[in-house]
DNA sequence: CCTATATAGTTTACGAATAAACTATATAGG
DNA sequence: CCTATATAGTTTATTCGTAAACTATATAGG
């Protein structure tokens, strides 16, 4: 998977994106806190991002862009490890209420200062100039992909 | 994840292009012919593309950015599944040898075709001359992040 | 009111990735 | 030549993702 000549050009653009979210991931999931994974990580910072108070499981996975399957798990891991809590829903007795602890709310806080030293690289890279320029076009790529997939 | 205001603008653009990664890793996915997974594709596409006869599967697994361990059971489904054939290295008692089969060879260009169509939204969003704006911006941070792997 | 259907969450089976331990073979240096 | 080290590939344990089947609760329509 790497540049040879022919390769229509929406396929090398492809491309390069698969291997910087590649090499972003590796470099982010080494530098988190042991126990937090990306998919925590993800969760917490979603939640904090949003100011959501509590949030259910349902949310959450769809705002992520997981299964529930998927958010089952992580949502297990964060709570064994404090960083949630996770109760019934008193007006929907199928839901739960997803909610971050002070210990979660911490963890993510630490987790965006290890976070940062690993984007650096990007941001020696280009200037922001050239971010500004290459941001709207990544954006209306996402948006046709989201039509696209019906 | 999906842009509050206050976030860094090289979140920002990593959090385009995990999005963007994801989308199209899954719609990939779904294209695909039976049995034959993105891992698996990826694998005959790069033999094809560089033409290299016979490969041996760590020489592989560095040129995909994958673990060895990996690769092996990558190569395992698509030994099975007939796309490849394996077989002890003659001049070295440890390695192995990766060949493609002529149906390896003809499963590779169904998987092209069916593909296509999935790039297709990608090629309508933007046009080529935004694609070759945002390619080397990608270049240059992709090769950054590898410089900054140590 | 009761039944159809939709939604919330869990579970299961599977594929793919990593890291680390392991086996086996090459190779380079004293 | 022998030993120490490096390399090739496999295996194991763990994590994360999907899809699909399953349980339980809500809800809308006849």
């Amino acid at each position: 998977m790497s540049g040879a000549p022919d390769d229509p050009i929406a396929f090398v653009f492809i491309n390069e994106v698969a291997i910087i979210e590649h090499l972003t991931r590796t470099a982010a999931e080494r530098a988190l806190p042991a126990g937090l994974s990306l998919a925590g990580f993800v969760v917490l910072n979603h939640m904090v991002r949003m100011r959501h108070e509590r949030r259910a499981p349902a949310q959450i996975a769809n705002a992520v862009q997981v299964t529930k399957g998927a958010m089952t798990g992580t949502l297990k891991r964060l709570e064994t490890e404090g960083w949630i809590s996770v109760t019934p829903d008193p007006d929907d007795g199928r839901g739960k209420v997803v909610r971050l602890t002070p210990e979660g709310r911490a963890i993510r806080e630490t987790a965006l200062k290890v976070l940062a030293p690993e984007f650096a690289p990007v941001q020696r890279a280009v200037s922001d100039d050239e971010m500004r320029l290459a941001i709207p076009i990544l954006q209306k790529v996402r948006a046709a992909l989201d039509a696209a997939r019906d």
